[in-house]
DNA sequence: CCTATTCCCTACCATGTTAATAGGTAAAAG
DNA sequence: CTTTTACCTATTAACATGGTAGGGAATAGG
């Protein structure tokens, strides 16, 4: 598995921001009710979004979160590189990739280059716009892959 | 993580097996040495492998793991499906996906659907042959996507 | 036959990751 | 000064990963 539900959830919440607060800022406990993920787990996400600088926390009564660009500005893979890390297929790419030393004569390294490229474009040229556009009816869109 | 060492170390076993044995079988022994993965893993790879009739095992002296297709016959996409399993990025596709009761509202699966289409494509287009033909010097042949 | 060689099979284990939960502290609003 | 909210620091149960250990069964050669 490739992405867990930290990532998928992350999406959730952001696509959650975008629908519901276009200045306001929502409650963790109203995001947690509509998209059914417990409030504790669902913290520990904001906590790393807001540090990364993707949302904007505001304590006290009236606080919550707030996306602070528009949803259009989000890219999954900016959201996913930020909750779950590189997207790395395999242990040898990415940010803490381990070294390994038959890197000069591994004849399956540049097949899983190729794939992390692919899956990082894949990832980059969708925005939270565009996931917010898209009803299930839409389902199956990429049948025609 | 997505690919995991059994399904890398599934590969590099195939291409030496392609490598080195036509017809006659190659010991467990001399690919350990020559991959340098312990030979107790690979066993437990090759079982696999054999089980799914990929491989072909012979017991005894002059036995060992042999190819039972040409190499231009084997695509990477089925070597990994064998011993990773579903090459589903989510929990909620795949071979053992657990039925999510928010599927049909969900705003993110034709997202997954589509990658879980380009990863397969990706893996199945390619076979152990093409990767025998590559040496190392055409490293990052990826970086014009 | 006997023995060496090889695949095959089952179990076990150590470590790390995932998906949470628990229980607090700090800041802001009223 | 009380309520509400974000924020912070553990802790945990379950599972996956990446192996290791110790045999058994089949085959070839002598």
């Amino acid at each position: 598995m490739m992405i867990s539900t930290r990532g998928r959830y992350a999406i959730r919440l952001m696509i959650d921001l975008a629908e519901h607060g276009t200045t306001d800022y929502i409650r963790l406990k109203d995001i947690s009710e509509r998209q059914d993920i417990s409030q504790k787990y669902l913290e520990s996400i904001t906590t790393t979004l807001s540090k990364s600088g993707l949302i904007d926390g505001a304590h006290g009564k009236g606080g919550g979160y707030r996306l602070n660009r528009t949803p259009e500005e989000y890219t999954i893979g900016e959201i996913l590189r930020t909750t779950e890390g590189s997207l790395a297929p395999v242990a040898c790419l990415g940010c803490d990739a381990k070294k390994c030393e038959r890197e000069s004569i591994c004849r399956t390294l540049p097949m899983w280059e190729k794939l992390y490229n692919l899956v990082n474009d894949f990832f980059d040229s969708m925005t939270v716009a565009d996931l917010m556009k898209q009803d299930a009816a839409a389902g199956f869109f990429g049948a025609s892959l």
